[in-house]
DNA sequence: AGTCTGACGGTAT
DNA sequence: AATACCGCCAGAC
């Protein structure tokens, strides 16, 4: 059998069909694959080489965490490029701008 | 092989 | 409301 998709490889699908001007989180990243949250933030983590939109992956409280890989514009510059909302390192109306890879893929 | 960590999430106290 | 802890999983030491 050729070889299967890992889950780093299917966490960085799901980041990659992320729409701009939406955010998404770890844990319905997880769900979506069936995984740990812990095994999405190793895997965002580890790609933030790649050419992912990561920073439209918040936590589950649509805070910034991730920020601090993101320096040249930072990950509040890009969000804001993208008409979101960015209040004290927080995306504001988080809700509204939620898209859950679960809903949306199916 | 044991221990700690990580851009998390949920539950228990 | 705030904190603590557990689950979960790969990687670094």
């Amino acid at each position: 059998m050729p070889q299967e998709f890992s889950d780093f490889d299917n966490i960085q699908e799901i980041v990659r069909l992320i729409p701009e001007g939406k955010v998404t989180t770890y844990g319905a990243i997880a769900k979506c694959l069936s995984i740990s949250p812990r095994t999405v933030v190793w895997a965002i983590r580890k790609s933030s080489t790649t050419p992912i939109p990561a920073h439209r992956v918040v936590n589950r409280n649509g805070e910034l965490t991730g920020s601090r890989a993101f320096e040249n514009p930072s990950m509040e510059t890009r969000l804001t490029n993208e008409n979101i909302v960015i209040e004290k390192n927080s995306v504001k109306n988080f809700e509204s701008y939620f898209w859950d890879p679960l809903t949306q893929l199916s």
